[in-house]
DNA sequence: GAGCACTGC
């Protein structure tokens, strides 16, 4: 192949010329190895963030709320909650809180600093997690949980800090910023520390500073430990990322010493091609430089799968993995040396006119390139290859939109009204939602029956609130009583709230499974189709080897088999009987209806179907089972719909339209208006 | 007629 002549000149390769990337981030050095023969107290010591332990303890004094910039790795997670509580901060009760965005990261952190702390875990330091608590009332003082799960306890177990990691603006995180100014205002001495990456520092202090003056909040700098990246771009943008990927990664081997290659695309399609692409070049490979690895990262894979990626190449071998977003933050890959960026991501966004959500493939942030590019220079420097012109940065939104201005806010508000902010157009958002987003959520809430006229709570309202799941799906639980159905909607809440249960590889593997799949196929649709399921895997022992051979994901079973008793829990709760149906599907059906009659479609000739609330064109997902076959009655109630490159809709149910008309007559009134 | 980025309760 010829040599790549796009890159600027002299941008790859040491002391070049390189056309660098602006942010300071990129090129900090400084990095201590840490050693298991110096003692604990020496290795914190070290960390860059300890030159900064008593001004930051200072601030925490003077300050509300204290907004740490820093860089992965400088220690701010482990570190910074343990100053807290050596100066005190835990006393009488008190609790340091600290926030992380997913679960597996609040469970390690808490184990590493239980160790640092020579607690044991679940005594001074512990986590909680959903459906894993190991912390103690009494003793705890350092806890490590997720966001969503502090949000959910926001104002029933109050703590005296809170630590923030709120790079990954969730839903979560903003609802928690919210609240957390809210109840600062009511008790001063609940301090806040929040990191944040630097773009949003800046705008997250005047939030805080609004309404409150200058001395409520205050902005600290601490040092990371990364080695240099250095970023190259292209001089024209490329018609086909995904071919030019694979181009410039065959070249990197080809041209550059060791090191892993990173490639970023946008899904799952993308990165079968690209690596279809790399094998091509694999019988042009030379002596000289080494073989590939090809590897996929993306959340659809078993675990087992997405394991290989960890494990080392083989002596002159060089892994080359193409993944998803998931490698941005989720997964830390060690041993990457050259990122390629393809500079564009795929979105969750939400139209609330039509309350559609649409997946899209769009720019990535400033942002999240600089976090990209970052992958490259973990354990030494590296080179990132952004596969776009640098000319392109300038039009780049500073950072991704946060997830709640572009979400259904039907659960948020919910459970924000059930906190007791009623007044929703006077609540300080970090970066406030469309406002039709809110109106749209409160009118769901109000034909659901959860909020009255007045826009108050009623008593079911604030029930399901309290129910980690979909107000539809918890309006099913709780009909589930008159249609006499508990135990199987419980199966079928849970089973709606997993992704990718069934695994349909690619090829003649996929073959067989798609015949695997169908021995749980039920005539009336996937809901029952899922039910099947999970009660096979119940039967056959909750085995992994059983599922493996047939098509069902263990990890998403298993997880279903938790939802299904946390949510079985709630049911107790609220007196809800578990009776089951004894396989009348009818009245299964109908109870499914009660929660998705806003969710109903008629079959149309050409294969497509109608909602009840528009004409727009809805195509059943192909993983349906009744994605090649028209229902008898010709309606169907559906779980989701989603738009990609066309309006899909999945899970799907067929019904009685009678059953639809009972609900019918309360949106009429308030959806066509 | 043919496709799901990623979390979280």
């Amino acid at each position: 192949m010829p040599p790549l002549t796009f890159w600027k000149p002299g941008t790859v390769g040491p002391g070049s010329n390189l056309d660098r990337a602006s942010e300071a981030e990129e090129n900090i050095v400084s990095y201590t190895p840490s050693s298991s023969l110096i003692s604990i107290q020496a290795q914190r010591e070290r960390l860059p963030i300890f030159k900064h332990r008593e001004k930051l303890l200072h601030c925490v004094e003077k300050y509300g709320v204290v907004i740490v910039v820093g860089q992965t790795g400088c220690g701010k997670t482990t570190q910074l909650p343990q100053y807290l509580y050596e100066a005190g901060w835990a006393q009488d009760g008190n609790v340091i809180a600290c926030t992380q965005p997913r679960r597996v990261a609040a469970t390690s952190v808490a184990m590493r600093v239980a160790n640092e702390v020579g607690s044991m875990l679940g005594d001074e330091v512990g986590y909680t997690i959903r459906f894993e608590d190991v912390s103690n009332k009494e003793r705890t003082r350092i806890r490590y949980l997720t966001d969503g799960m502090l949000f959910r306890e926001a104002l029933s177990r109050p703590s005296d800090i809170k630590i923030d990691e709120v790079h990954e603006r969730s839903v979560y995180t903003d609802l928690l910023l919210g609240i957390l100014k809210k109840i600062r205002r009511k008790r001063p001495s609940l301090r806040l520390v929040v990191s944040s990456a630097t773009l949003d520092a800046s705008s997250l202090l005047e939030y805080f500073q609004a309404g409150n003056g200058p001395d409520e909040a205050i902005i600290l700098s601490l040092e990371g430990r990364m080695y240099p990246v250095e970023v190259a771009y292209l001089h024209e943008p490329t018609p086909d990322y995904v071919k030019k990927a694979a181009e410039v990664a065959w070249d990197i081997n080809s041209r550059q010493g060791p090191g892993d290659i990173l490639i970023f695309l946008t899904g799952r399609e993308e990165i079968d091609r690209c690596l279809e692409e790399l094998a091509e070049y694999l019988p042009t490979h030379k002596g000289n430089s080494p073989q590939l690895m090809l590897l996929a990262l993306h959340a659809g894979l078993t675990t087992e799968e997405q394991m290989r990626v960890f494990q080392p190449a083989e002596r002159g071998y060089r892994k080359v993995i193409v993944a998803t977003n998931i490698a941005e933050a989720s997964v830390t890959i060690e041993g990457i040396k050259f990122v390629v960026d393809c500079g564009f991501v795929k979105l969750r966004t939400y139209n609330p006119t039509t309350t559609l959500s649409s997946l899209a493939i769009l720019p990535t942030s400033h942002a999240s390139a600089v976090q990209r590019t970052g992958r490259a220079g973990r354990t030494s420097p590296g080179i990132c290859y952004r596969l776009y012109p640098h000319s392109a940065v300038r039009t780049m939104p500073r950072s991704t939109a946060p997830e709640v201005t572009r979400t259904d806010l039907t659960t948020p508000i919910l459970q924000l009204k059930s906190l007791g902010i009623d007044d929703l157009m006077k609540f300080e958002w970090v970066s406030a939602p469309p406002a039709e987003s809110v109106l749209r959520a409160l009118e769901g809430l109000v034909n659901a029956g959860m909020v009255d006229q007045d826009g108050a709570l009623t008593v079911v309202g604030q029930k399901v609130a309290e129910c980690p799941v979909e107000v539809n799906i918890a309006r099913m639980l709780f009909s589930s009583k008159d249609f006499r159905c508990g135990e199987e909607i419980l199966t079928i809440a849970a089973m709606t709230a997993v992704q990718n249960v069934f695994v349909i590889p690619d090829g003649a593997a996929g073959a067989l499974a798609e015949l695997e799949r169908r021995k749980f196929t039920a005539e009336e649709g996937d809901h029952l189709t899922l039910l099947n399921a999970y009660n096979a895997f119940i039967r056959y022992g909750k085995s992994s080897s059983w599922c493996k051979s047939h098509a069902l994901s263990f990890r998403a079973m298993s997880r279903a088999v938790s939802i299904r008793s946390q949510l079985k829990k709630y049911m107790q709760r609220f007196g809800l009987p578990l009776q089951s149906c004894e396989g009348d599907a009818k009245r299964l059906r109908q109870c499914l209806v009660s929660g998705y009659w806003r969710n109903g479609a008629r079959w149309v000739a050409d294969g497509t179907y109608r909602s009840v609330r528009g004409n727009i064109p809805l195509h059943v997902h192909p993983d349906s089972v009744l994605f090649t076959r028209k229902p008898k009655s010709g309606w169907v109630v559906f779980h989701e719909m989603e738009e990609t490159k066309k309006i899909n809709i999945r899970i799907l149910t067929e019904i009685d339209p009678d059953w639809l008309l009972d609900h019918g007559h309360r949106f009429q009134e308030k959806d066509r208006s």
